[in-house]
DNA sequence: TAAAAATACTCCATAGGTATTTTAT
DNA sequence: ATAAAATACCTATGGAGTATTTTTA
């Protein structure tokens, strides 16, 4: 798990929508959607439910999320 | 500048000594003194002072010490 | 059937390794 | 003279791209 995950998994759980999402990181939605893949396997949790459009995220993709931003958040203030 | 420099750093300033950093950090030297290098780079201005040995940071060195250390708590804080 | 996500590759940037040289005490 | 850092070179992991094939609403 690194940062880039993180901003990637919280740029998808806002957007709902990989192809959005990607588009907003200026990435490909391929890629996106495999970091994001890695991040549930590291996790042993899915994050994400594909079931749904718009995505849903899952309770522990809720739980994540709130982590997450925490994360992120604490990671660009202390790198300003 | 990502979390890998970070404790690269931290590690190099606490141990004051490339050789011991990097085996601590479980790789080898060289692209131990690379990663600071590269770091020193972006920023701008050496953080360690050559010159000397036992090695010493310079007075950016020690501010960007400060910050690290805060950023690298943080992140572990968070991904425990 | 039309968006959107997943797969299947390909490519390449760069983190890390080994061997060696340079520097500082 | 010796320990430690820097340099040169190589390798390979994995992040990102394009093309294509599933999905699901």
């Amino acid at each position: 798990m690194d940062l880039r995950q993180l901003r990637y998994f919280v740029m998808v759980a806002n957007e709902r929508n990989f192809t959005r999402a990607a588009e907003r990181l200026h990435i490909a939605q391929p890629p996106l959607s495999r970091q994001i893949q890695q991040l549930e396997g590291e996790l042993g949790h899915d994050l994400i439910d594909r079931n749904a459009r718009p995505l849903r995220l899952t309770a522990m993709g809720r739980l994540f999320y709130e982590q997450a931003r925490k994360c992120w958040d604490a990671w660009t203030r202390c790198a300003r």
